[in-house]
DNA sequence: CTACTCACG
DNA sequence: ACGTACGTGAGTAGT
């Protein structure tokens, strides 16, 4: 029979190491209520390592217990230069006790003994009971209980890579036997532990003593075989030293430890009990690790009873007039060309799933739908798949995304299971069930029934809560009257869809092809060499090295070859422009021509998509293509001319705000200067430029100026650095200083409201816009300095641009109601942050014109007025 | 899958 | 002494 094995392991040392091993990352392993957890993970991350590695029969972990040790009863300054550990780590000590326990192993300190000493012992007593143990510590003092029997594996580069020490292993790199370590360290002393050894004698003068004496006991024996020396001299006057520092270092193998070899059997983890502790700690990474749920036990044991709907049974759907749980399920991300693969519709009391979607457009069940109030993950989702079916839905009334993401925006996922699961709930993943990447397929129809049911049922069940949670955080008419509304807004925007001209793109394209290849071939003279040009490893090479231009700036991998560099590098080389004109027509050509070419439907309209559960400060995104992006400026803004109406004789239409965020921030820091600048309508960056130039009359603002002064009102609303707005308009730092000193002075409420941001997040952890949408700002406490202050510029940030991406929301439903009020044909097509586009008869032109600034600068009362700037035309180029 | 670059507000 | 503007998405290379 083989052996039985034992796994001791040093858990003080371990977790220091863990904690350490990770510190760089402390920031990022954080749970909801600021609890750091990297010290949890690296040690989770060992045990699971060493596990699977020595397969033991008995494992125990020891640990340090505060307060003194027999060791500083013999030396007061035992360990008596160590600091104390950081309160980052002494937190996660009870966590990791837990872990263990979770883990299913036993764990242990002794009053008055170290670690060491419980581990000494058991291993003495595991040999002599004929066990094989293996040792894990951070601390190289073990190694002195190395035996046949005892491996002791000492951690490397963090915790995850082992050194293990054999007697061998030992002989042949230090050239001792393990019972020699303590006569090593008795000779050497330890700096760490704070116990001095014999003066002047290190490691190498004491492992060539030990070679030739063998221990600390005879060296004193034959100490008149030594010639005279210095050395000599040092060991006859530390002699007191070198046999207490031996003692101290020698590990006791015969403490009174109250737990024995027969208390500390494995049987294994409790998965359940770490996935509770791993979910509590928001351990994504820890969790992803634990074995699956069985899916098929789960799917059997966890999912509600359901009914497989028919077109023969659709009378067993019972009236109600709660809450309907529903779910359209697609398996691809754009559900503007997914394929439904079922559905599942669920009150308290009954279940009903199908794999066929098209069930739904059957009268009675479309009738249902329509007269029943729904609960869903993904309103916008569902509505616009619905739609394709030629199904309505009825009045969306919850959506557990939207309601997570609104409390706390980190909580986006677009896996239920784990936006479930951030809310303690257990639901399977859909990567889980449906798998990923090539290998998600729909899974056979028990299997997806159950999910479905049980979908339904975390819908029905997470429901008051997060309602609950989004009363106690405020956001209850941030949801209800915004962000639920809105998806409806979002949905019909992303159903009309915008045509695109591709004749029209394409001859562009045409042209830019051209000029591409005329401007790769006279590169490629000017070089020397053809190349990848779009590769800015190979750019640089040939910049940097072949034509030995100055290196201004360098990436982690290499030389920068960006345009900030590339525009300073203009004069040294014809080869500078070509290539920045090369790179902007081949980012027209790829993304813009390419790109835009691609995305079109068959319906030969671009659909994107608007996530609206992602940003961290309340904005949309786009993506699929991304919509917000379309060139403005430059040659690039010819682009817009592809972008078309509809019908014949409907035109492009487009309102934006001016200065929406400066116009928030002056309401509110509640500054009165700046206020009273745009109550006066005043030019907001000639006016900064007044202050900070020191000037009294307009006319004084040169543009360059103005320019300057424009750059400075962009920085405050990032949260400036004098440093950063040097960068960015090409100043000195000082300079810079000087603006933003000058900007406070005029501006002062504007600093009052930087400074109360930040106090803000500190005190409450999160900062919130106008609308009570909130973000939370965990790194705000940060040791970190850069993480710290990064935390501090957006606490300054996000309410500004959180609060200008509220209004626009709100302009948005109340335009979507105006449209449908007044049954005009416009729609509303895309948003772009500031700014809404629409189509319509050109008859409708003059009514938008009139309707379109109303609403949107109506959206909101602020301090100051809101302006709104319109223009239509055939085009999006021309509605500019 | 990450890094770089560049398009937008 | 340190290294910094805020918020996004997409295409291409290169591991």
């Amino acid at each position: 029979m083989a052996k039985e094995k034992l796994l001791l392991i040093d858990g003080s040392s371990v977790a220091f190491r863990a904690f350490y091993a990770l510190y760089n990352q402390l920031d990022r392993f954080t749970n909801s209520e600021g609890l750091h957890t990297n010290a949890v993970f690296a040690f989770n991350n060992m045990l699971d390592n060493i596990v699977a590695k020595v397969k033991p029969d008995r494992i125990l972990v020891a640990f340090d217990k505060s307060g003194g040790t027999f060791r500083t009863k013999m030396f007061d300054d035992y360990k008596g230069n160590r600091d104390k550990a950081p309160s980052e780590l002494l937190e996660q000590l009870p966590l990791i006790h837990e872990m263990i326990q979770d883990h299913g192993m036993a764990h242990y300190a002794l009053q008055d003994y170290e670690a060491d000493d419980i581990i000494g012992t058991l291993a003495k007593q595991a040999e002599a009971a004929g066990m094989v143990t293996t040792i894990v510590t951070g601390d190289r003092d073990l190694t002195q209980l190395a035996t046949d029997a005892v491996t002791v594996q000492v951690t490397k580069k963090g915790v995850a890579e082992l050194e293990a020490y054999t007697p061998a292993y030992m002989q042949e790199k230090l050239g001792i036997t393990p019972r020699q370590l303590i006569d090593l360290k008795g000779l050497m002393g330890d700096t760490s532990d704070n116990y001095p050894g014999v003066t002047k004698v290190g490691e190498k003068t004491a492992l060539k003593l030990l070679a030739q004496f063998d221990s600390i006991e005879n060296l004193y024996a034959h100490l008149d075989e030594l010639k005279p020396s210095k050395m000599k001299e040092n060991l006859i006057n530390d002699r007191d030293n070198a046999f207490m520092s031996k003692k101290l270092a020698t590990i006791l193998q015969d403490a009174p430890i109250a737990i024995g070899l027969d208390d500390i059997r494995y049987t294994g983890p409790d998965i359940e009990a770490l996935r509770g502790l791993f979910t509590r700690l928001d351990m994504r990474q820890a969790l992803a690790k634990l074995p699956a749920p069985d899916q098929d036990a789960t799917a059997a044991e966890d999912a509600p009873t359901y009914t497989v709907l028919t077109d023969a049974n659709l009378a067993l759907l019972p009236t109600t007039s709660a809450p309907v749980a529903f779910e359209l399920e697609m398996l691809e991300e754009n559900y503007h060309v997914a394929e439904p693969i079922g559905f599942v519709i669920a009150t308290a009391e009954a279940t009903f799933v199908s794999s066929d979607a098209t069930l739904l457009s059957v009268k009675p069940l479309a009738d249902w739908l329509a007269a029943h109030e729904l609960t869903v993950f993904d309103a916008k989702r569902n509505l616009v798949a619905a739609s394709r079916l030629g199904v309505t839905l009825g009045p969306v009334v919850f959506d557990a995304l939207l309601a997570s993401y609104l409390l706390n925006p980190d909580q986006n996922s677009n896996d239920f299971g784990q936006i479930a699961q951030d809310h303690d709930y257990r639901l399977p993943f859909d990567a889980d069930v449906y798998g990923t990447g090539a290998k998600r397929k729909v899974p056979d129809e028990p299997n997806l029934f159950a999910h479905l049911a049980m979908k339904a049922k975390a819908l029905l069940a997470l429901r008051p809560h997060l309602t609950a949670d989004l009363e106690e955080q405020d956001e209850t008419k941030l949801f209800t009257d915004l962000e639920l509304p809105l998806a409806l807004v979002l949905a019909r925007m992303e159903i009309a869809g915008i045509p695109l001209d591709q004749p029209v793109l394409a001859k562009m394209g045409d042209e830019w092809t051209a000029s591409m290849h005329v401007l790769e071939e006279k590169i490629y003279g000017e070089a020397g060499l053809t190349f990848n040009l779009n590769s800015p490893k190979q750019l640089g090479e040939v910049l940097f090295e072949k034509l030995k231009l100055p290196v201004i700036k360098k990436t982690k991998t290499g030389y920068s070859t960006a345009v900030e560099v590339l525009e300073q590098l203009k004069d040294a080389s014809p080869i500078v422009q070509d290539i920045l004109d090369y790179r902007t027509v081949a980012k027209l050509q790829s993304t813009y021509v390419t790109g835009l070419i691609k995305a079109v439907l068959p319906d030969g309209k671009i659909h994107t998509r608007y996530l609206q559960t992602l940003t961290q400060t309340g904005r949309l995104s786009s993506v699929d293509p991304n919509m917000q992006n379309i060139p403005a400026r430059g040659v690039g803004k010819q682009v817009r001319h592809a972008f078309v109406p509809s019908h014949p004789g409907w035109q492009i239409f487009s309102s934006d705000y001016s200065q929406i965020e400066l116009r928030v921030l002056a309401h509110i820091s509640g500054d009165a200067n700046m206020q009273e600048a745009f109550k006066e309508d005043r030019d907001i960056h000639a006016n900064t430029a007044m202050k900070i130039f020191g000037l009294t009359s307009p006319d004084q603002v040169t543009p360059d100026m103005r320019r300057q002064a424009k750059a400075t009102n962009f920085g405050i609303v990032y949260g400036i650095s004098d440093f950063g707005l040097a960068k960015n308009i090409g100043i000195t730092r000082k300079q810079a200083k000087a603006f933003i000193d000058g900007y406070f002075e005029q501006y002062p409420q504007v600093r009052d409201y930087m400074d109360r941001m930040v106090a803000i997040a500190r005190e409450q952890g999160y900062v919130e816009t106008l609308f009570h949408r909130r973000r939370y700002l965990a790194q705000i406490h940060s040791k970190n300095f850069n993480l710290r202050q990064f935390a501090e510029r957006t606490a300054m940030n996000t309410p500004i641009q959180g609060s200008a991406a509220d209004i626009i929301k709100v302009a948005m439903i109340r335009m979507q109601q105006m449209l449908d009020a007044n049954h005009l044909q416009s729609r509303m097509l895309l948003q772009v942050h500031d700014e809404l586009i629409f189509e319509g008869p050109a008859e409708e032109m003059a009514k938008l014109a009139e309707l379109v600034p109303k609403v949107m600068d109506s959206a909101v009362e602020l301090a100051v007025p809101l302006k709104v700037e319109s223009h239509y035309g055939d085009t999006w180029f021309d509605a500019k």
